[in-house]
DNA sequence: TGTACATCAGTGAACGCGCGTTCACTGATGTAC
DNA sequence: TGTACATCAGTGAACGCGCGTTCACTGATGTAC
């Protein structure tokens, strides 16, 4: 093999700078390329054009030592969406423990600071939502409506009143949450946060009992 | 030029069969390359992967005649979604008035028959659906609110009682059923339209005064 | 009626590009004796 | 202590591919005289 330039070789600018890790160190190459994916997955907000090479750039490493971490593309993306998964479970359940703490008698409230976590989760990183609550992937949003439906129905052994039984209001909650964050995302200037807050809160107003608060909410043409 | 092969010349299948179209019917192209366009999006599912030459193939022409209709791909696609946002808006006007006419005093029930309408479309061509309302595209669903909130307000004049301001009612029932919709698409195994439509009933009982119909929905584990 | 020419619908072949992936390799760090 | 070798982290260069787009063209259909 020689080292010549024939057809059409790599522009690549190369990887000085880069220190490599030490011996026995090699799997910190799978976070740093997982971060990096990240990254460019937020600069980019969908989940095309999320390539290898696009990738190793961020990193700051080959494509190909991509390799040595993941078997391909499809299972860097599956890590990356495993990774996430695992965050926005941790801030829904720190949402409701701090909401339950901050004023355990506030049940709608309570709610509503766990629906507030996830859409300020994905007002910030429109990329990641749309790649784990979006497209054809088979998503696994389970969690998300246990983690719900568990603070719902807490709330009523502590005396709250739902219009729904509380596995269907969280299911209600949680849709009617991701259409709203769904529509906020494909405006092409992300209305502000405080809309979507709004409509988080007629929805909780709505299943619970009660007069519905939440107020007329001006300007959102949502 | 010579008729030569050199390098990597295409494995075209070539356009035989093909009648071109007559003088002056020209444009005929422009609406065969768009339903091409269509069933193309149909069998992939999503807009990535609608190649110009994908479209091609589906159409029996050669790549460089779409350019002769469409200044290029990102034209096309603008085109195809305008078309079906014309579709939708039919489908939903036309379902307000099938309702109306069957029964002038359910109000609900001409409600549920829009939106029902759209969950019907949205299910039967999921692409389509994704390509006109999700993504990063900047979507203009004003049509689909300012249809709802018409229905909505001639409903409260003839009678029935809201628990929201019907613009804002009408907001809740798209986004929820949007949300739901997208929900759906997200499932690798579509689940039975029943359990969206049953979602929708849910979610007209909460908008309407009085008890929540809908009842419960078993196995919807969305 | 014939014929030269203009206009139209549509095409074949090529271009350069960035992509995912492969493979033989490099050079630093550790271990065995 | 020195030295031969094994192991590790990571790479450079190339592969073949399908893509969007361009451009000079072809051949049928019409029009002018």
């Amino acid at each position: 093999v020689q080292n010549v330039l024939m057809r059409g070789e790599e522009a690549t600018v190369g990887t000085r700078g880069r220190v490599r890790n030490r011996w026995g160190q090699g799997e910190r190459l799978r976070a740093e390329i997982l971060a990096a994916a990240g990254r460019l997955l937020g600069e980019l907000g969908t989940v095309d054009g999320l390539t290898l090479r696009g990738v190793a750039r961020q990193a700051g490493i080959a494509p190909a030592s991509i390799y040595t971490q993941f078997a391909d593309r499809a299972a860097l993306i599956d890590a990356l969406v495993a990774h996430e998964h695992e965050h926005v479970a941790d801030l829904m359940r720190q949402a409701g423990e701090a909401g339950a703490a901050a004023d355990p008698g506030d049940h709608a409230g309570i709610v509503r600071a766990q629906l507030y976590a996830l859409c300020r989760y994905s007002l910030a990183h429109p990329g990641h939502y749309r790649l784990m609550f979006g497209g054809a992937r088979n998503t696994n949003a389970r969690y998300l409506v246990d983690e719900l439906a568990g603070t719902l129905a807490a709330r009523e052994s502590a005396g709250a009143r739902l219009r729904l039984p509380a596995d269907r209001a969280a299911i209600v909650l949680l849709v009617g949450t991701h259409g709203r964050v769904a529509i906020s995302h494909a405006q092409a200037e992300t209305g502000p946060e405080e809309l979507v807050l709004r409509f988080v809160d007629e929805l909780v107003g709505l299943v619970f009992d009660g007069p519905v608060s939440g107020g007329p909410v001006s300007g959102d043409r949502a």
